[in-house]
RNA sequence: UGCCCGAUAGUAUAAUGGUAGUACGACAGAUUUUGGUUCUGUUUGUCUUGGUUCGAAUCCAGGUCGGGCAACCA
């Protein structure tokens, strides 16, 4: 019940608002999307906004979604992006109900372009693309035709055919639509719609020399999926009246066009070649670092689909452009960990802690929770023992006010299991701290304690002897600035030089020995974690997803 | 200075002529065997100038600012 008042209240996106009002008007009786990725390259976060935008919006009103692959570009297509694309939306959660290729149409998209050229809507132009360019004029000046506009239906028709027939070479020819060289949108300037390209092409091999342009291939290829609504980003808004043009002349199924703004993260780009440019100076290790915001990367990184559209859903659908937070991404990645992370303690850098009223010799095995946030959680047994590690900067010799972790003197609890104080700090020849004798309460055993005892600080910890070496690797942003592709100069200038740091040696509990890969982990106090696939059998190495928000860092 | 799109707290988003609300962030407090989680509170907003109206974030006009458009890319 309050769920459903909840949904009520909830209010639409101007998509979802065009959707109800032309179910609502009749317009159409169910409602069909398509997710139309170029497999040029991997998908990003912005392109998990828009498959959540295009399956989401299908699936709460019923309807369905097509992945189309918009393959019309031979050169800079293959079959591997295909590939990782499918992986992508899958892995996101969303299955589609057909998968296209605009290359299927490659031979109706001909018979239309047959259609238009018989109606004098068409021609075959000899023009070099500089010539075409600069007949083009400016926005603020008209384009000229030129003499090949003249050319007859049959001409054209007879040169069409033999562009097919792959009589010419590339750039000799191409196929334009005879709109209006005055238009103020640029798009509507005879437009070219077919290009030669001798190039094997992924699916269709050498049997096509000439390809369509995106303009006469997207929106002819909505048609004939009869998809209802075609969503795409705000760039595509003066197409539409090409969308549109192409679809009335030819008399065919109308689809619509409908444009939202892109999203843009602080600390990231988003630019498919701007990506590519950090993988191919290898500031990256390549697509799916960890550190990259495509659908691989943060999939690496430990990020969930769960998060990322909870993520998609927050940051809503309007037409303005607009700069996310970052921390909103974390915020849903915290969010969904937090309630299925398994508790772990793993130390970074080590200080030696010996407990000297603890018998030598001696292993406790103390029953610590998986989860917290679990009322049905498991417990795990974390081994206590004489000789423990306790992180460095968890110690002070001269701590400030507030510092509720160890000094000399001070109490604090170790996790699940006691509560020590530290009586004595050694150092090393430098006056390096390197080891630190304390004294246990045995009566403040965890689940067990009558000690009385109050203190502020819970530290986490491991037992020398049975702790387990491990890699962690601590990715932060890849930027030092907000909007990287707004400062002066190149955006590579401003990578965050500190975007991984490796802790080479860090010591987990002997639980984590059977770590698996679909397991997420919060190392107590430091972060949330998962498995990196770089773990071989002698070495288990953990990629940190995101930090835990940090009250104390902050004031300090 | 052509055409197109847009402008609500720091960020994002809602209010569809009638009380400017929500989330993230920040700050403060409570709880806590994670300085986490949870809970409570505080903070800050309708780009501007006119007009229409009993009433304007919303409608109209001018301005300002931001973004897009001149690939045989998508």
């Amino acid at each position: 019940m309050t769920e459903l008042k909840k949904e009520e209240e909830k209010s639409l996106n101007f998509l979802e608002e065009i959707v109800e009002e032309d179910l609502k008007s009749g317009k159409y009786s169910s409602v069909l999307t398509r997710f139309p990725p170029e497999p040029n390259g991997y998908l990003h976060i912005g392109h998990a906004k828009s498959i959540c935008l295009n399956f989401g919006l299908a699936n709460k009103y019923g309807g369905k979604t097509n992945l189309r692959f918009d393959d019309t570009n031979p050169v800079t297509e293959e079959t591997a992006f295909v590939e990782s694309i499918k992986a992508d939306i899958q892995w996101l959660g969303f299955q589609w109900a057909n998968e296209f290729y605009a290359s299927d149409y490659f031979e109706q998209l001909y018979e239309y372009a047959v259609t238009l050229i018989k109606k004098g809507l068409a021609y075959v132009d000899d023009s070099t693309s500089e010539e075409i360019a600069a007949q083009k004029g400016a926005p603020t000046e008209p384009g000229k035709r030129n003499q090949y506009a003249d050319r007859s239906i049959g001409e054209n028709l007879h040169l069409f055919a033999e562009m097919r027939a792959g009589k010419y070479k590339d750039g000799e020819k191409v196929l334009r639509a005879k709109l209006d060289m005055t238009s103020p949108n640029m798009h509507l300037r005879d437009p070219v719609m077919y290009r030669i390209r001798h190039a094997h092409h992924h699916r269709t091999g050498d049997q096509w020399r000439i390809f369509p342009m995106y303009d006469f291939a997207h929106g002819q290829s909505d048609s004939i999926e009869k998809i209802t609504h075609s969503i795409c980003t705000v760039e595509y808004i003066p197409h539409r009246p090409l969308y549109d043009w192409f679809i009335k002349e030819l008399g065919i199924y109308p689809s619509h066009q409908y444009e939202f703004a892109r999203l843009n993260l602080t600390y990231n780009v988003m630019s498919k070649r701007k990506l590519k440019q950090l993988v191919e100076d290898k500031h990256v290790t390549g697509w799916e670092d960890p550190r990259m915001i495509t659908v691989s990367g943060l999939r690496r990184r430990g990020y969930t689909p769960e998060a990322i559209r909870d993520f998609c859903e927050r940051v809503g659908v309007v037409k303005r452009e607009s700069l996310i937070e970052m921390s909103l991404l974390e915020f849903c990645i915290r969010e969904h960990l937090n309630k299925v992370a398994l508790r772990r303690m793993v130390v970074f850098d080590p200080l030696k802690v010996v407990i000297t009223n603890y018998p030598e010799g001696q292993t406790e095995m103390l029953n610590s929770e998986d989860n917290p946030e679990d009322p049905d959680t498991s417990q795990r047994q974390v081994p206590f023992s004489r000789e423990l590690y306790v992180e460095q900067e968890d110690f002070m010799e001269n701590p400030p006010k507030k510092f509720f972790r160890l000094a000399p003197g001070q109490m604090v609890r170790l996790k699940s299991a006691y509560i020590i104080k530290c009586d004595e700090v050694v150092k090393d020849d430098k006056g390096h701290v390197t080891e630190l004798r304390c004294s246990y309460i045995p009566e403040s055993r965890s689940g067990a304690d009558t000690s009385g005892l109050k203190v502020q600080g819970t530290l986490h910890w491991v037992s020398v002897a049975t702790a387990i070496g491990c890699e962690v690797r601590l990715y932060d942003r890849l930027f030092r600035v907000e909007d990287p592709s707004n400062e002066d100069g190149d955006f590579k200038d401003y990578i965050n030089p500190a975007s991984l740091v490796v802790v080479n040696h860090a010591f987990a509990e002997p639980a984590l020995k059977t770590a698996q890969f679909e397991e997420r982990y919060q190392f107590l106090r430091k972060g949330y974690f998962c498995l990196d696939r770089d773990t071989s059998e002698d070495k288990l190495i953990f990629n940190r997803t995101v930090t835990l928000k940090d009250g104390w860092a902050r004031k300090v």
